[in-house]
DNA sequence: ATGTAGGTGGTTTTT
DNA sequence: CCACCTACAT
């Protein structure tokens, strides 16, 4: 059939034409910012499904979220539907009724979509693995079945950590787990072995290091468990050196789609190539024949090479794809047009880019009217930076009798910026809904039932075990465990089998084994439903029979109350585990869990509220409105890139993939000077990203002061906080609003050109005052030994007469 | 065995 | 400033 005349591609633009008729064969699609990659991707895949014969089965798509991911499957399902609806129904699909619509789709998902692979790379790769880690021949003669544990970066760093102080016997002071973590995660990231890590090794430290991840791998392996890295790393190696599976996947995923490309590391690109290529040997060149890859990406947004992320990988796919090696086809399309933004907003963009040298030339180019300029807030500190927003925010919003808040953005560098920022929309009792942070399965009651579930699933896995064993409490104290993990770790066998075992219990520890047995009891006869049991009726039974509900109800308290709504939170999540997967085992619950992000909680969108994020968490997304805060030198860009050049043009990008986010107006905030950490105000200088958007598109605005007559009132004690493990802090002070309704300060006593004293850096003379009222910072210069800002009401000075 | 006080160290971004 | 860890008291 001809293309043409399918209503598939009636919407498209050329290039978006080009794409999605592209069958077989490499292609990149170079996608700027608000250029309708995603529907050149799905409109792609179901070209191929419905007009080129091609089996769902056959599809692999890698997206960057799981989100993304349920959403592009929900377009396609769409697409798809509609197609059906003229077959069966010889009418249009907008002319159909609800019931019918939701027939149609259901027929699709369930016949044609169910085979599809499409996930983020962890998730599928996760996925592989429950097929073929049995496969999986380690030269170390290590092996992992598939009920594999996949520990987070708390449980990998628990692990770590113990190897580092039993293990290697360092102190943990001097060798920072979270650091050698994250070194080991670079190395595994760039498809290195602690073989060859150590092969590269150049000094003691570095050695360290490799002996380090040499043991941590073992470790893993003796708890059968693998972190977020291994899922890449592992698939590689099972790859490269088993010829039957590499082909069975070869043969399986004949297109290949991969989203947002740019921010690929080398061992995902490595798992890609393997895939692609199959069994043919790297130097020879194979036919497509029947088969495609097809990778979107935007080197301009490539953000996340510090997890390794290589956007030299996009940049180089032709080279890597090519037919043959003299091959001049061209496999390039780039989509230029940009359907989100005012045309003010993408110039600014533009010229921002501009700026860096690493780059595929590609401008966007704008279908939609200039716009308001961009608006310049300056403002005091931070505090004030917030009230402007959330008053920018307000009267924007008021114009209407029901505000939609969702059409407000709030993006910051740094996770630390929001606090300030929240407490100011609730002064003002503005809905906001932060993304990030805490997630779901990170809170304690929710890691705790999972834990539960790994060690029924995996005995193997300590971390879990160790976890939960006195959890609730049966009175096994520390020096117990201690002494049992030591045995298991002389006998090398997994703790669980230790304490299983009643003739070893009562010879090594003897009467305090009472709380033991009660747990390997319950142990025991939840394994008994295993077998038969989903993973919702699991995880009930679980939390029946420890008692870990008892107990909760038994609290009473508030903070109860809500750990059991989690829980049952839980137990639903499962339950729709279940009927999206039609029957997916417990194996595959804990790997949605582990894998799941709070941004892939489809449940926030829909609530009525300002958005709080990171930067990078915005990519992919789109505002009406749009706050981009704290653009100073050291935040935004952040101190640690500002001198290296290729930091600081990824900085620029992430500040590029901000900027391409808004629709319609784009505020642009910076504070004159900021309290980082609770330490001293500091004085900043302006982000360099504003000098590099062009003046005569900015309109700046006088910075609104932190003086607004301010209502004490409600809800603060409804800002229930969390802290990092997950335990509810009661009453915590918040400080920036106690200092907001002190009243007024004891006087402004301080004038330029005053004279004071400093115990430690002498006399001085005052040539700047920052701020004034409660707020007021003095610049003091001390002679030979250089200026200071003093805080006078901290700081131990007194006036001197001159 | 468990709870709490105080000292200390760390602060970019994430699957 | 905040969260974690250790040391100590119960």
């Amino acid at each position: 059939m001809s293309p043409q005349n399918n209503f598939l591609f009636e919407s498209l633009n050329k290039e978006q034409f080009k794409a999605v008729n592209h069958i077989y064969g490499p292609l990149l699609v170079v996608a700027g910012a608000g250029s309708g990659k995603t529907k050149a991707l799905t409109h792609r895949i179901a070209n191929l499904i419905e007009n080129n014969n091609v089996n769902p089965y056959n599809i692999l798509a890698v997206t960057f979220t799981n989100k993304a991911a349920k959403e592009m499957k929900q377009r396609l399902e769409i697409i798809l539907a509609k197609e059906l609806a003229t077959i069966r129904f010889g009418q249009p699909w907008s002319t159909l009724k609800e019931f019918d619509q939701n027939q149609l789709r259901t027929v699709i998902h369930q016949e044609r979509l169910q085979d599809l692979w499409i996930g983020t790379f962890h998730s599928l790769f996760s996925r592989l693995l429950r097929f073929d880690i049995d496969k999986y021949k380690d030269p170390d003669g290590l092996s992992w079945n598939r009920q594999f544990s996949i520990y987070d970066e708390t449980d990998s760093q628990t692990l770590l950590k113990e190897i580092i102080t039993k293990e290697m016997q360092l102190d943990p002071k001097k060798f920072n787990p979270k650091k050698i973590k994250w070194a080991i995660s670079n190395a595994k990231n760039q498809c290195l072995t602690p073989k060859e890590l150590e092969e590269k090794s150049e000094n003691q430290i570095d050695k360290l290091i490799a002996d380090a991840y040499m043991r941590y791998r073992i470790a893993l392996s003796r708890n059968n468990a693998l972190d977020f890295d291994d899922l890449l790393l592992l698939p590689v190696f099972l790859l490269r050196q088993n010829h039957k599976v590499r082909e069975y996947w070869h043969k399986r995923f004949m297109h290949i789609l991969i989203d947002e490309y740019q921010d690929t590391n080398r061992t995902q690109y490595e798992l890609i190539k393997l895939i692609t290529t199959g069994d043919t040997d790297s130097e020879q060149f194979f036919e497509w024949e029947d088969r495609s890859i097809f990778v979107v990406g935007d080197a301009d947004q490539s953000i996340y090479s510090f997890r390794a992320a290589d956007f030299r990988i996009l940049i180089g796919f032709k080279e890597d794809f090519k037919n043959k090696p003299n091959d001049k086809s061209d496999c390039i399309i780039k989509l230029e047009n940009n359907y989100r933004s005012t045309s003010n907003i993408l110039s600014a963009a533009n010229s921002l880019i501009e700026n860096n040298t690493e780059r595929i030339e590609k401008v966007l180019k704008a279908t939609k009217s200039d716009g308001e300029p961009l608006k310049l807030i300056s403002c005091d500190d931070e505090i004030s930076e917030a009230e402007a927003i959330t008053s920018k925010i307000r009267s924007l919003g008021s114009k209407n009798n029901s505000p939609n808040w969702s059409k407000f953005a709030i993006l910051y560098r740094t996770r630390a910026q929001s606090r300030v920022i929240e407490e100011s929309l609730v002064r003002w009792r503005i809905p906001y809904t932060i993304y990030g942070g805490l997630r779901f399965y990170d809170r304690k009651e929710i890691k705790d039932a999972i834990a539960y579930l790994k060690v029924l699933i995996n005995n193997a896995d300590n971390i879990s075990l160790l976890r939960i064993i006195n959890v609730p409490r049966r009175g096994i104290g520390k020096t117990t465990i201690e002494k049992l993990n030591e045995i298991a770790n002389k006998l090398e066998l997994p703790l669980w089998e230790v304490i299983n075992n009643k003739e070893c219990l009562i010879s090594t520890i003897g009467r305090s084994s009472k709380g033991i047995n009660q747990f390997t009891e319950l142990m025991n006869e939840l394994t008994c439903y295993v077998e038969n049991s989903g993973p919702s009726q699991l995880l009930q039974l679980i939390l029946e029979k420890s008692g870990y509900l008892n107990e909760l109800i038994m609290s009473g308290t508030d903070e109860s109350e809500e750990r059991r709504n989690n829980l049952q939170e839980l137990v639903n999540a499962a339950i729709q585990y279940e009927e999206e997967t039609e029957n997916g085992d417990a194996e595959g619950f804990l790997a949605t869990a582990a894998l799941t992000t709070d941004s892939d909680d489809n449940k926030k969108n829909v609530s009525n509220s300002v958005t709080l994020m990171t930067l990078h968490n915005s990519k992919g997304l789109e505002f009406q409105n749009v706050f981009i805060t704290g653009l100073e030198q050291g935040l935004f860009p952040s101190y640690r890139s500002i001198d290296t050049p290729s930091l600081l043009e990824e900085e620029r990008r992430l500040c590029y993939v901000g900027l391409t986010r808004a629709k319609e107006r784009l505020f642009l905030t910076h504070a004159r000077e900021r309290r980082l950490w609770g330490g001293n105000r500091e004085v900043t200088i302006p982000s360099i990203f504003l000098q590099e958007i062009p003046e005569e598109l900015i309109d700046g605005e006088i910075p609104q002061s932190g003086g607004i007559s301010l209502k004490r009132d409600f809800h603060l004690d409804r800002l229930t906080r969390v802290d990092r493990n997950n335990n509810f802090v009661k009453n915590t002070p918040i400080n920036s609003v106690r200092r907001l309704y002190s009243g007024p300060t004891k006087g402004e006593k301080w004038k330029l050109g005053d004279l004071l004293l400093h115990p430690k850096f002498g006399k001085g003379e005052i040539i700047h005052i920052f701020g004034s009222g409660e707020k007021i910072s003095l610049a003091v210069k001390f002679g030979d030994k250089g200026s200071k800002i003093l805080d006078p009401r901290i700081a131990p000075i007194r006036s001197i007469n001159s």
